[in-house]
Order: structure tokens, then C-alpha cells, then sequence
DNA sequence: TGAAATAGCATTGTATACATTATTGCATTC
DNA sequence: GAATGCAATAATGTATACAATGCTATTTCA
């Protein structure tokens, strides 16, 4: 089964900004990747737009298309949208959770631990992108992971950009309380978990923001 | 200053979907649009994206584009994460909110009450939908302003095919205690008037489809 | 008679060609 | 010498042409 022109497109700007092969910032030539990835200009423009929705790129009319550059600013008000929707998220997890959710996070929780052994930042990214992905999952509410993904998407551009690692500062005491609270039904410690853990990360950027 | 012939096409279905002259569901065959509007599939295409982001239309791969038909269920799921939005935005409101904003906004409620002298449907959802949208503005973060687009849109769809003329029921105390929550800078007051809003408009779209 | 295969058609997906817009650099003028 | 206007170029926006896909109706075989 091989993919359609636009999906290898999307995929393969995808790759190269998280890859850092691309940086925030960086126009993107409709021409130039076309002969690249020997397609057309209109599986391009189609790719970008699906981007642009999914918070990897900006276009601007007439102007062209650029990889995004979240500033501080941005980053702070993802930030307050991404506290927002994950609480809304965590609640209705709460009430919806299965137990293959639940297994599910356990497993994720347990290969966080593991990796104390032996540390990789992009594993653990991953993870923890993973975790947050399977709670927004969990509400069964398809407007709160599109909302979210979009949200993560963006985040993630800009820790790749300022290269901290940051949000790999240790969250798993409150992920743990995230899954303790949804295997218990109890809203208000999960709300608690997610408020904890967005302020955690917060905090983090802004202090490494300071630093730099 | 002509428009573009995609904010042309743009506009054409979102008002043709708006007015009642397309209904959810209904499959769009882009020649034919693009015949009787004069433009090219291209400009089509496009705008069908763009419809797509803001959630008036769903494009199947391969199959084609068809205005968006929420069921119940997906009205449920919207109204959880608008309450989830609106919660966030009101309180970014309260911290942000001017005077200009404020005055918009007792503008708006002035212009409710006048209505209740010559009552018109269209009329009403237009000040309410305007309400709503200056408080996601005032919130000064623009995800919240994109994110509740989209709900907002999607909502209004549903409420246009069943036309039941719900949320024009009077949401108007609610929305004074919104502005005065404001103007006191009272985070759970505002909270609590939009937590109010949301649980009346859901009532109502509730017993309206139990009627049906 | 019914179900599966197939051929034709309607529609979407992709590529190429043309039109418009923006930017850059140079020349001209004050 | 600096600023403005213009021309050339490079990139995006739009239209048209071609390819692939999915649907439907008809035919064929059990």
C-alpha cells in the first residue's frame, strides 16, 4: 500500500522539522520540494495546508510558507489553552476510561521508569507525548484530541527549537497522579494532576527561557 | 478591492449553508460549483479546506465533501468542550478585558433588550453569536479565538437543520452576569455565569431533540 | 433467480501550464 | 549620496488537462 504524493509530503516536512533538518522560521519553496520529492506544486500546497491545521506550519497569502516560530508570548498562551483542555480532557477520561486505557497508561508509566537506567531524551519524549495522547484519547471526545494535538504540535516545534529539553524535567510524579485519579473516578485529583503538571512545564520554560 | 475566487467560494457555501439553501449531509460536486461560480476546481478545492478548519464541511479521501451533519452525540461533545473552552476564555477575559471591550459588550446586551420589543429570531442569534465571540477575543489569545470558531460554526450548523430556534432562548441574565463578572474582575463569578449558559443551552437543545 | 464480476461513467486526485503578485537590484533624479 | 521609480526575476495563485478511484448498472454464470 504506498501512500498518495501528499501524505509522502506531509510526512516528509513533518520528519525534517522534528528532525531539525528544518528550523522554525524557514520558508518553504513549493518549487524546490517539488523537484525534490519529484511531485507536484499541488500535492505540496495540499500537504501545507494540512500542516498549517496541524500547528507545523504558517502561511501567509502571497507571501509564502514558513516553518512556525512560536515566541515566548505563544508558548505562554498554549500554555494556558493546553491547561484548559486538558482538564476539560481529564474529566471526561475520568468518566470514560476503559481498561485498556488504563492498562495502557501503566505500561507507559512503567517504560518511564525504565528509562532511568538509561536516559534518552527523544524516548522519553516520546513517552511523554504518548501519555498525554492516550489521556485526550480516553475522553472519547474527538474535539478535545484535535484541539490538543494541534496544541502539542506547536509546543513541541518550539522545544525542539530552544533545544533545552525541556518538558523532559522529570513529570512522572504527576503523571502518576493523573493515572492514580482516573483509575479512581476522582475529578478533583485529576484536575489537581493536570494543573500540577502544566505548571511544572510552565515554570521549566520559563526558565529556560531566562537562561538563554 | 475584489476578493479572491477562493474567499469567493469561501463565502458562497458557508452563506449558502447559513441561509438554508444547502443542508447537512448534502454532497458538494466540485464541478459543478465551480461552473456556476466561474472559477476552476483549484479555487474549489481550496476553499473546501478551508471549510474543513473552521467545520462547515467534512471531506471524505476519494469520496468527496459534504456539509457537516452533527449528530447528537457530537453536539454533546461540543457543548463539553465549549463549556471546557469558554471557562478558559472568560477568564483570560477577566484578567485582560479594556474598557473598549467592555463597552462592546454592554453595547451588545443594550441591543438584546431592544429586541424584546420586536422580537426576530436571526436577529437575536446574531447578537448572541457576537457576544460570545467578543468575549474569546478579549480572552487575547488567539487559540481560544480559532479553537471556539470552530465549535461555534459547528454548533450553528446543527442548530440552523433543526431549527428549533434553541439558543435563542434567553440567555440574556447570563450573559449580564458574564459582563458584571468582568467589569468586577471576579474569576469565579465568570466562571460560574458561563458554566450557567452553557448548562441552559444544552437543556434546551436536549428537550428540543427529545421533541422532535 | 440471485450473486458476483465487469464495464462504463461520474468524481476526485495529481500534474502541468498560465496569470498575478511581491521582491530585489539598478538606474535615475533631486 | 539618498530616495524613489521601474524593470527583471522569483514565487505564489489559478486554470486546465490528465490519471486514478469509486460507484452503478448490466451482464454472466451457478
Amino acid at each position: 500500500m504506498k501512500q498518495s504524493p501528499v501524505q509522502l509530503v506531509y510526512d516528509d516536512i513533518r520528519n525534517k522539522i522534528i528532525r531539525r533538518q528544518m528550523f522554525p522560521g524557514n520558508r518553504i519553496i513549493e518549487e524546490d520540494l517539488a523537484q525534490e520529492l519529484g511531485t507536484s506544486r499541488t500535492s505540496i500546497r495540499s500537504a501545507l495546508q494540512q500542516l498549517r491545521q496541524d500547528g507545523f506550519v504558517e502561511i501567509i497569502p502571497n507571501r509564502g510558507s514558513f516553518v512556525v516560530q512560536p515566541t515566548l508570548e505563544d508558548i505562554i498562551a498554549l500554555y494556558d489553552v493546553r491547561l484548559t483542555l486538558e482538564s476539560g480532557a481529564i474529566k471526561a477520561a475520568v468518566e470514560n476510561a476503559t481498561d485498556d486505557t488504563i492498562r495502557y497508561l501503566e505500561h507507559n508509566l512503567r517504560q518511564q521508569l525504565e528509562l532511568d537506567k538509561n536516559f534518552s531524551i527523544s524516548a522519553y519524549s516520546a513517552l511523554n507525548r504518548d501519555f498525554h495522547w492516550q489521556i485526550a484519547k480516553a475522553s472519547l471526545n474527538p474535539y478535545y484530541e484535535r484541539f490538543l494535538a494541534e496544541v502539542y504540535n506547536k509546543v513541541e516545534v518550539y522545544m525542539l527549537f530552544y533545544d533545552k529539553s525541556i518538558d523532559n524535567s522529570y513529570s512522572y510524579s504527576s503523571h502518576k497522579e493523573m493515572l492514580t485519579a482516573i483509575c479512581e473516578r476522582d475529578l478533583n485529583r485529576a484536575e489537581a494532576a493536570v494543573i500540577a503538571d502544566n505548571e511544572k512545564a510552565l515554570a521549566d520554560i520559563r526558565y529556560s527561557f531566562a537562561s538563554v
